[in-house]
DNA sequence: GTGCAAGGTGGAACCGCTTCCAAGTATACC
DNA sequence: GGTATACTTGGAAGCGGTTCCACCTTGCAC
C-alpha cells in the first residue's frame, strides 16, 4: 500500500539505518545523504508507520483520560484544558466517559495497561488503594485531577477554603440562616468523600468562626442535578424558618436553587441570596455569584505533570493545589432588614 | 518486563502459533491444549501487546473525532453519543478540539492517516473537496456529523424543516413580525454554509407560505455566543417596529435573546416570544420552547455507520437524516393583542 | 607511510504479534 | 496393513520501525 522505510532506502540507495537516522534527526548522517533521503521521502510521500515505531520503541504515544459525566460543564472544561495542552505534544488523548459504577470499575480495571497507554489522567475519579496498587504494578504513570488520592500525584483546588469563602461572603452580608445544598458527601462512584464534603467543612468552619451554630436541617444533599437541587431547595424554602441564603456546592445545583426561588416567588437576591461553586460558563449568564475554580487550568496542569513524569520517570511528583476565588455577581445581597 | 507470547508458549510447552490461536479463539486447538495455555496465561497474568497485534494486523483500533468547540453543549452531547457507542466496541476514541482555523486545517491535514486511525468522525466540520480527496487517497473511512459533504456519508438533521417548524409555530401563534437571529450563514471554520443557512431557508419558506414578506432587517447574525446574541437581540428590540417573536438558531443564542429581553424589561412570552434550536440540557431549565434535534443520536449513529464501514469496506453508505421536533415550553405565546 | 580517532554507513537482530505452510498424529475406511 | 482424511501443532516469515555493532572512509599527527 503505502511506502515503507525499506522502499525509501532502496530508492535512495542507502541502508535502512541511514533512513531511520534521517527520520530521527540523528547528526550521524552527512548532509548530502540526508538531502537525498529527504528528497526520496518527499517523492514517495512517505510517512513512517506510527504503530511500527511505537512497537519498536515500546510506547504508545497515547494518554487515556477517564472522566465521569462528560456532560457536566466542569468536566468538559477540564477535558478541554487537557486536550489543549496535549495538542502541543505528540500524544493522543483517548477519552472514557463513566456514568455508572460498573463502567467506572471496568475502566479503572482495564485501562491502566502499560502496553496501551503511556499515561493516565483521572478526572474527578478516585481509585481505591487496590486499584492504585494495580496501576503502580502496571507501571502506568497516573495523575489525578479534582480528587486527592494517597500515593498518586493530584491536582486539586482548596475546596475547604472555597466553602469557607462562600459562607464567609454570605455572613459578611449579614446572613445568619445559611443553608448548604450539595451532592451526597459520600460519592457512590468513588467509594469516598466528594469535594462537597470539603466544601461542607469550610462551610461549618466559617459558621463556627462567626459564632453561628450549625443547624442540621440546613444541610440538604442529593444527586448532582438541577432538578434534584430544585426539589431540595423547595424543601428548604418551605421550612418554618427558611434560610435567607443558600450556598450550593455547584453552579448546576445553584441553578436548581434559583428555579426553586422562582417557584416560591422569592426575588433573588432581595429575598434570598444564592451562591454557587465552579464558575461554569452559564454562571455569568445567570449573573450568579460563585466561587471560581480554575477548571481549564486543572486539566492543563494535570497533563503537564503527566508529561514531565513521562520524560522523567523517576522524579516523584507532589500534589498541587490551585487557588479559588470569589466572583461576586448579582445573586447575593445584604440580608433583608 | 511483562510476559510475552513466547513466555507463555515456552511455559505451556507449546508453539507460538498455538498460543496465538488460543488468544484468537481459533477452533483449531484441542481442548486440553487450550486449557493448558489458558492456565499459563492466567498464571503469568499475560495480556497480549496491543501495539504488536495492531502492527501485525495493520490496524490501530482507534477512531479519531475532530470537533469544533468542545464546550458547546451540542458538541459535547454528540461526542457523548459517539463515546457511548464506541464503548461497546474494541475501538478507542481519540479527540481533537478545534477552536481556530489554523487548528482546523492542521487537524484535517494530519489526522486522516491510515496508519494512525482506522476511522475518522467529523463533527460539525465540513472538509473541502481537496481535503476529501486526501482522505480518500489516504484510505481512511470518514463519517460526517451535522454537515453535508459531497462524496462522504453524513448524519444530519433536517435543518430546513426545523427552521420551518419553528417559524410556523410562531406564525400559528399569530406572530407576523418574526426575527431570525443566527450564526453567520457562512462559517469561517468550514468555508461553507452553516446549518444556520438551512434553518434560514426554512424560516423564509414558512414566512412566504404564510404570505408574510421577509424583512431584511429582521435577520441578524453574529458569532455563536450568548453575549453576541444578546447584543444582536438588543438591536432588534430597539427597532422602531421591533419583532414580537425571535427565532434563535441555537438555544445558546436564545439564552442571549432572553437576556436582552430582560434588559429591555420585556416579559417573555407575554411581550416577546422566543424559540431556540437544539434542545440542549439547559433549555428545559429555562423553560425554553425549542426545536429538538437528536444530538446524542447523531453521534451514536455516526459511529455505527463508521463501524459498519470498517467491517465492510466496500459497502457504500448513503446519508442519513434524523428527524427534529417541536418542544413547546414557556417562552412562546400568542402575540399580545 | 603508518596509526588512529572520528565521522558515516549498512544491515542483522529485535519489538510482540499473526499467518501460513509443512508436518505430525489419530481415526476411518477398504 | 495401507492410505486417505481430519485434526493439531510448530515455527519461519512478515508487519515497519529502531538500535547496535562492524566496517569503511577520511583526515590528521607523527
Amino acid at each position: 500500500m503505502s511506502a515503507t522505510i525499506r522502499d525509501v532506502a532502496r530508492r535512495a540507495g542507502v541502508g535502512l539505518g541511514t533512513v531511520s537516522r534521517v527520520l530521527n534527526n540523528s547528526p550521524l548522517v552527512s548532509d548530502a545523504t540526508r538531502q537525498r533521503v529527504l528528497d526520496v521521502i518527499a517523492e514517495l510521500d512517505y510517512a513512517p508507520s506510527h504503530v511500527a515505531r511505537n512497537l519498536s520503541l515500546g510506547r504508545t504515544q497515547t494518554i487515556a483520560a477517564i472522566a465521569p459525566f462528560f456532560t457536566r460543564p466542569s468536566v468538559v472544561e477540564r477535558l478541554r484544558g487537557a486536550e489543549a495542552t496535549l495538542a502541543g505534544s505528540p500524544y493522543d488523548l483517548v477519552v472514557f466517559n463513566v456514568e455508572s459504577v460498573e463502567r467506572r470499575n471496568s475502566c479503572l480495571q482495564t485501562v491502566p495497561r502499560r502496553d496501551r497507554y503511556d499515561g493516565l489522567l483521572l478526572i474527578s475519579l478516585a481509585p481505591q488503594p487496590a486499584e492504585v496498587a494495580a496501576m503502580r504494578s502496571a507501571g502506568v504513570p497516573v495523575v489525578v485531577i479534582d480528587k486527592t488520592v494517597p500515593d498518586l500525584p493530584c491536582v486539586t483546588i482548596d475546596d475547604q477554603a472555597g466553602g469557607h469563602m462562600a459562607t464567609y461572603h454570605l455572613i459578611n452580608l449579614g446572613h445568619r440562616r445559611i443553608a448548604y445544598l450539595s451532592d451526597p458527601l459520600r460519592d457512590p462512584l468513588n467509594f469516598e468523600f466528594t469535594s462537597s464534603q470539603d466544601r461542607y467543612l469550610g462551610y461549618r468552619k466559617a459558621l463556627a468562626n462567626a459564632g453561628i451554630s450549625f443547624r442540621d436541617d440546613y444541610h440538604v444533599s442529593g444527586p448532582h442535578d438541577r432538578y434534584e437541587a430544585r426539589v431540595l431547595a423547595q424543601r428548604l424554602l418551605a421550612m418554618d424558618e427558611p434560610p435567607t441564603a443558600i450556598f450550593a456546592a455547584s453552579d448546576t445545583q445553584a441553578m436548581g436553587v434559583l428555579e426553586a426561588a422562582r417557584d416560591c416567588r422569592l426575588r433573588v437576591p432581595h429575598d434570598l441570596s444564592v451562591i454557587g461553586f465552579d464558575d461554569i460558563d452559564v454562571a455569568a449568564y445567570l449573573n450568579l455569584t460563585t466561587i471560581r475554580q480554575p477548571l481549564f487550568e486543572t486539566g492543563a496542569r494535570g497533563v503537564e505533570m503527566l508529561l514531565t513524569m513521562l520524560e522523567n520517570p523517576d522524579r516523584t511528583h507532589s500534589n498541587e493545589r490551585l487557588p479559588v476565588s470569589l466572583v461576586v455577581r448579582g445573586t447575593t445581597a445584604p440580608v433583608a432588614g
